[in-house]
DNA sequence: ATCCTACAATAGACTTTGTCTAAGTCAATC
DNA sequence: GATTGACTTAGACAAAGTCTATTGTAGGAT
């Protein structure tokens, strides 16, 4: 997906272009990328000294509502911002330095849960968070 | 577990027993148990009015350590504390009223990971949690 | 049983993350 | 280029968690 076909649809969905919203927008660009609301807030902050840390927060929380973003909970702290919405996928976290992968396992999680562990939940979901140690952190052990 | 085993065990490992301490440790007994730490501390003042927020904090911070207590993060806001930690479980969550049951899927989540989605990390863990809406939320919608 | 002291508990300041509001600004349309 | 409703802003507020200086006490020593 480039940058300009999230903009394009934005735009086609009635979604006011501004300055602070494509800041936003393309500091979100890229594979793998997994920011908090701060770390897009300082990213954006270089390209446009004045832009708040609100308009941060409005900024995701809408691209979240329109189904472009994802908000991922890897960590126990903030929630992190993930632009990868349109492809299905789980994530590989080390525990040392935090960088966060987006991975595809085979098979199908849903199905591996049976009946009897269901509670009578209607289930719909699932998030898998595969944790260990990166290459560097593991060569630096 | 019997709490008793719990307290016993702790004491072996030098802790040093305090009613705080021993208040924790009981409003964490109990089966699907997944509170946040305001809501440890709301029941252990029940007990024993005088407790702090602080200690609360502190022994929850113990315990986790010492690997006694699971630390989850099934929302996206405060931590949960989770006295099942010597047995490996998963989660499901209700989408609607959050609750929580310790489920126990088939299979092994970590062998659906290929090689080639490993990007040289040293993979050890894997967290499942599962999403739905539970019996009362699904009669209600 | 009492004393001692290292460890634990407390109140409250502080930090981080996130939300909200009132007032000012501007993108899109006319 | 004027209008206007949506957008942005600064800063107050809130929730979750951490830290520190002070006071209290569990448990061993006497
Ligand atoms: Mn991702
Ligand atoms: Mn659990
Ligand atoms: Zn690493
Ligand atoms: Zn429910």
């Amino acid at each position: 997906m480039r940058m300009s076909d999230l903009l394009e649809r934005l735009r086609g969905r009635g979604w006011r272009m501004t300055a602070q919203r494509r800041v936003v927008a393309e500091v979100l660009n890229g594979d793998h990328v997994h920011l908090t609301a701060d770390e897009v807030h300082a990213r954006a902050v270089v390209r446009l000294p004045e832009i708040s840390r609100a308009t941060v927060y409005n900024t995701l929380g809408e691209l979240v509502s329109l189904g472009e973003v994802l908000e991922v909970a890897t960590d126990k702290r903030a929630k992190r911002y993930d632009p990868n919405a349109h492809r299905p996928h789980h994530h590989l976290v080390c525990a040392q330095c935090g960088a966060i992968k987006d991975v595809h396992p085979d098979g199908n999680p849903l199905a591996d849960l049976p009946d009897s562990e269901r509670f009578g939940f209607t289930v719909s979901n699932v998030e898998v968070t595969y944790r260990g140690l990166c290459p560097n952190c593991a060569a630096a052990a």
